[in-house]
DNA sequence: CCAGTGTAAGGGAATAGCCCTTAAATGTCA
DNA sequence: TGACATTTAAGGGCTATTCCCTTACACTGG
């Protein structure tokens, strides 16, 4: 078990959050949110993203790269453009 | 087609490299890597974990959640550790 | 003990991932 | 121009993964 995703819990219980609360926020169940926690299944690019901003946070810090909790400065048009 | 991952084209070719050298550094198919950068398929995590070492930026660059380029700065324990 | 809350396990249908082959596009050079 | 090499994209199929449902387990308070 590699346990990438240890931080995940860490901040939700921070928060004192329920996984079912995540898990809708998320709009996926909790059993599939516990999977997530727990290693079981590969947490999917825009689950991170979402994640991320509901715990203030960079992908970065979840996926154990950095150590720094701190946000990146978000990019200048928020996220749902055209990038063309 | 929402083109997430224009950046991971653009360091590509920035960097002179083929589809094929990024893919053998991936340890996945040619054409799997084009499906990463065409959009048709999500990137997995462990993926963009080393395209963002190979590229020497951040995750969150790469998935547009900042425009910054520079990578934090990385964990303690360089990252096969056991994070218990 | 019972009820309520929160998390994890088992199992299965549906999906997505990945690769293989091949086509298309581009460039080079005789 | 034609043949060849290089690079990227499309089509199709097998397999593994995803996600959810139901259910079980653990804990707490009344």
């Amino acid at each position: 078990m590699i346990m990438v995703y240890k931080r995940i819990r860490n901040l939700r219980e921070d928060r004192d959050l329920t996984q079912a609360e995540v898990a809708k926020y998320l709009c996926v169940h909790q059993t599939t949110y516990s999977d997530y926690e727990l290693g079981y299944l590969n947490i999917p690019v825009p689950v991170l993203d979402k994640l991320a901003n509901l715990f203030e946070t960079s992908v970065d810090y979840l996926v154990n790269r950095t150590d720094e909790q701190k946000p990146y400065p978000p990019p200048k048009k928020p996220k749902g453009e055209s990038s063309t």
